[in-house]
DNA sequence: GTCTATACTGTGATAGAC
DNA sequence: GTCTATCACAGTATAGAC
């Protein structure tokens, strides 16, 4: 093997040199739009020349694609676990829910915007980054189930609600609450609205 | 003053090659990206060299700016009327009224993406294409006002459930209809959630 | 392994000839 | 109005210094 007391400083350093750019990527999509990255200022802004980023990543995607990776670990990693949802009822763990995705997705819009609108051409996902994504989503499922929120078309709704509420929120209010206000009342309605669903099934009258 | 037989001729003749320069834009648009669009494939697209472009539009925005009040122009112009409106009542008012949005919308994601999504860096709509963009908006809350929906929030609610299904449909089941099978569901339940505020105002008893 | 230097292709945009 | 020529900038590839 080729393992030696080296290598682990060595990819230590390296992999603190590549979180140390993907952060500086960051900030420049903060200031100039997701799609405004330029690598030379990029490079400039680590103290590299831009052809050094190579050495790194092996295309302008390939950084969009760890920003991207970076995203969902956050996201998982700040979601309301399971537990805690189950623990205060289906309503409250809506509500619960949907404040922390609405507050997750305006607290960065670029981010939302690459995380979870496919805006920049020719890039998407790797299979490993996307494997990530999927994380968050599946767990929010596997609540839904437990909480015995099971209508059909429930979680499609859900989901629609809470990225309709970004949306408006981020496009038409940046910085403010008119949507986010909206939050516990989108809530209540849907949830209502599940729950007359499961009581009363369609197609049948009462059984 | 300077006006002559001549000059119709020619600022028809002006329009018709900005209209054409326009519809090309949105065929590339589809093919490589809103973002992906250069403008020498335009060019080339419609017979120019791509410095020509500029005796026409006078900057890469500026076609946009085009694009964008054309898409602001259609929908206008495909949305059902109030009178209609007015006339299959409330719900199916709401029913139709988002069929049409979910349906624009999903029709043409690029043209989605233009004008809903702010995702072109240093692209915004010029005031005369924005005041364009305004008058559906408008027109759907005469309506709104007129069909006794007046609950605080409501518009917002109704604006937030529509965007919410039609991004969903976009981008995570593209040329399929899995949230636009949600759209009678979903004003179903925003009307009974909206008719049960208006009974019973937020903070009143029965009065 | 990490960087610099250089260069190739393509981009939006401008100047000026015709 | 439309062209040619050109500019400054982009992403990217490669060669080679250290």
């Amino acid at each position: 093997m080729l393992a030696s007391p080296n290598r682990d400083r060595r990819t230590e350093r390296r992999e603190a040199t590549k979180a140390e750019i993907v952060d500086a990527a960051w900030e420049l999509c903060r200031a100039h739009g997701l799609a405004g990255l330029s690598l030379r200022d990029l490079a400039k802004k680590v103290g590299m020349q831009a052809p050094s980023l190579y050495s790194y990543f092996a295309s302008k995607n390939d950084i969009y694609d760890a920003m991207f990776a970076q995203g969902c670990r956050e996201f998982a990693s700040g979601q309301p676990a399971i537990d805690e949802l189950l623990a205060i009822g289906p309503l409250a763990g809506l509500k619960k829910l949907c404040h922390f995705f609405v507050a997750f997705c305006t607290a960065d819009p670029v981010r939302y915007q690459l995380m979870f609108q496919r805006t920049i051409p020719g890039f998407e996902p790797s299979p490993e980054s996307f494997a990530i994504s999927m994380a968050g989503m599946q767990e929010m499922l596997r609540w839904f189930e437990a909480a015995g929120i099971n209508a059909p078309g429930a979680a499609d709704m859900y989901t629609a609600i809470g990225t309709g509420l970004t949306d408006q929120q981020i496009s038409n209010d940046p910085g403010g609450d008119r949507w986010i206000r909206l939050v516990d009342d989108a809530m209540d309605m849907f949830f209502n609205h599940i729950q007359a669903k499961q009581q009363a099934p369609k197609g049948k009258r009462k059984r």
